[in-house]
RNA sequence: GUGUCCGUAGCUCAGCUGGAUAGAGCAACGGCCUUCUAAGCCGUGGGUCGGGGGUUCGAAUCCCUUCGGGCACACCA
């Protein structure tokens, strides 16, 4: 539906032309001045030149062709040509109920649903989640629900990574500490033991030190360089280790997303790609675009009109392994056959933004996504420590994310002591563990995805200010009063229409309320979790200061009363939509 | 070196498709609970929007320049 702010453009677009300026821009913007009115346009000014007249004398012609509309209670001209609105409280009253009528709140929808390949989450097989990969997840998981709110057909993918180097460093560690298994054998031709020759715990330990070891010692690094293209080709024991390790990390990371409520359609990986490889590559090769330079496959993808030089695209390494850009490429392929996209979004740290420049002209040229299919990049910055340096423990090791949730899990439960709201212990735990997840993603959403931010925990987790904990806190105080206006037997039967403010407060709640499609719209338009975090506050603070001077359920006055439920059920309905769409929920009481 | 992003209150951040007096939160200080959750509300102080130049009636916002910082730049992902 129409926004506000555009409804107004269009009656103050009328007066433009009836006073004869309809060439000016008659743009209305929500004031920067609440003091002087709620709304103005300042088209007056930029039409001074055009129709080569003082500006207040446009804005005051405008004005009179105003002062009789029923849907503004006051229209004024003011030096040097500003016009100033303030709406009636029928009109605002009966755009709300039209808000409240639509399913969505009048956000405005697609009206053909976008086909969205999403591409988050990327976790590595190799090694348990860490608080690296929780802005993919939590800011992928917004654009999820998002894009659904929006009307689109999304499928989620969580892209493990699960054919690089990182398997082969693991599968030459482990050869060098049980050199023994059948894995290792290569007259072995019977079946492998189906239980892994680890664990869990082993596999997250053993990564690590494969790793740190390869940095040293060049000999071992060459071995798993060569153990990752003998994986690739599918050598039989290589293989099943492969699939022990997938075996055991798969339902981990599903465990682990499930505690952030982040969830995938698919769970592919890097390895689903392995069909299209090499038919990509003889396609290329006989497109003429790839060619072999120092030993390698590559691709040029640099164009005229590039400011900096764009290397090539990597598509076989000297020794013929795959690379990160053969699979991302390959995968571009696959998913072109199963889901033919509209957009592919991928939500992936900001470092890798060359590589998906890379990718994306390379897909282009080699006529794997048709012009007609978006490709977006979402870099999004690091999670940095209060030293302004990339988050670590305090020992300067990785945190597992795991970790982490805990942390906010403690100190939230420790708060929660001192309040007396939450019913009995497994109340509490179940609404301190709604509160964490509340800190930890508004924390991470309410900045700008593509900046770095600093992740304060005390911060987060604290109940004032523009916190997570602080929002739900407002929800389940207007979920408290509904409960007992139900139970002094309030009917709630028909609370769709909303009323013209009686105070100052209502009026600004509800002026605020009317922001929610227009916020909304733009946070989908640009991808960008933040501004619903914005809305969310906003919305939590216009509310608290309408609840902090109005009595609610002692109003004797049933007019006042009912338009008083009727509108704070309406903003728990918003608050509830967007926290469900940044990822969270809020309890019950707390 | 090349490219790119960033620099706004003591701290953490909004605002950036140009508009009136640059906004929040935290921290500091002062008020407000016999009344729907004080995990709250109201108020006060705090800024040459890194510096300089330009475009404009008007610049935190656009352009140029300079300083400071982050990040990326072919066989890792």
């Amino acid at each position: 539906m129409k926004l506000l702010v555009d409804k107004i453009t269009e009656i103050v677009g009328e007066a433009f032309n009836e006073a004869g300026y309809g060439e000016a821009s008659c743009r209305v913007t929500h004031s920067n001045r609440p003091d002087l009115c709620e709304f103005q346009c300042n088209g007056a000014m930029a039409g001074a030149k055009l129709y080569k007249k003082a500006p207040i004398m446009i804005a005051n012609d405008v004005v009179a062709k105003l002062s009789d509309r029923a849907e503004f209670s006051e229209v004024s001209a003011v030096n040097p040509g500003f016009i100033n609105i303030r709406l009636s409280g029928e009109f605002l009253a009966l755009y709300l109920t039209q808000m409240r009528a639509d399913k969505v709140f009048g956000c405005n929808r697609e009206e053909v649903p976008v086909k969205l390949v999403m591409d988050y989450g990327g976790p590595n097989v190799a090694k348990p989640l860490h608080v690296g990969h929780l802005r993919s997840a939590v800011i992928g998981e917004c654009l999820k629900r998002l894009n659904r709110f929006y009307g689109n057909d999304v499928t989620a993918d969580v892209h493990l990574g699960d054919w690089g180097l990182q398997m082969g460093l693991i599968i030459e560690e482990l050869k060098n500490r049980k050199p023994d298994l059948v894995y290792f054998d290569d007259n072995f031709t019977g079946e492998y033991p189906a239980e892994a020759p680890f664990t869990l715990n082993e596999l997250e330990e053993i990564y690590p030190a494969a790793s740190a070891k390869s940095k040293v010692d060049e000999e071992f690094a060459k071995r798993a360089h060569d153990a990752t293209v003998y994986m690739q080709q599918g050598k039989p024991g290589y293989t099943a280790i492969w699939k022990h390790i997938l075996a055991l990390s798969i339902p981990d990371l599903k465990r682990n997303y499930m505690n952030l409520d982040v969830s995938f359609d698919v769970w592919k990986g890097e390895s689903d790609a392995k069909p299209y490889i090499e038919p990509m590559i003889e396609d290329m090769k006989a497109k003429g675009l790839a060619y072999e330079s120092q030993g390698a496959l590559i691709m040029d993808v640099k164009e005229d009109t590039d400011t900096k030089e764009i290397p090539p695209c990597l598509l076989q390494k000297s020794d013929g392994a795959a690379l990160y850009h053969t699979t991302d490429l390959a995968t571009l392929i696959q998913r072109m056959k199963d889901y033919k996209p509209d957009r592919v979004l991928y939500v992936v740290d900001k470092r890798q933004e060359m590589h998906f420049t890379q990718v994306f002209r390379a897909a282009r040229k080699a006529g794997i996504v048709p012009e007609s299919t978006r490709l977006s990049f979402i870099g999004f910055g690091t999670m940095n420590g209060k030293d302004g340096k990339p988050f670590k423990t305090r020992e300067g090791g990785v945190m597992r994310l795991e970790t982490l949730i805990s942390d906010i899990n403690s100190s939230v439960y420790e708060k929660s002591l001192e309040s007396n709201h939450m019913g009995d212990e497994d109340n509490r735990e179940d609404t301190c563990k709604k509160i964490s997840l509340a800190a930890l993603k508004y924390g991470d959403l309410s900045n700008q995805a593509s900046k770095d931010y600093v992740f304060d925990l005390d911060r987060f987790a604290s109940f004032d200010g523009n916190t997570g904990p602080y929002i739900l806190y407002n929800i389940v105080r207007i979920k408290t009063i509904l409960s007992k206006y139900v139970q002094g037997g309030g009917d709630m039967s028909d609370v769709n229409t909303i009323f013209a403010p009686y105070t100052d407060a209502q009026r600004s709640l509800m002026l605020c309320l009317t922001t929610f499609n227009e916020v909304m719209d733009q946070a989908y338009a640009e991808d960008a979790p933040h501004r619903i975090c914005g809305l969310v506050y906003d919305l939590a603070n216009a509310f608290n200061a309408f609840y902090n001077e109005t009595k609610i359920l002692a109003e004797e006055d049933e007019g006042k009363k009912t338009s008083y439920i009727n509108l704070i059920v309406m903003v728990k309905d918003c608050l509830e939509k967007a926290i469900n769409i940044l990822g969270f929920d809020a309890p019950e009481r707390m």
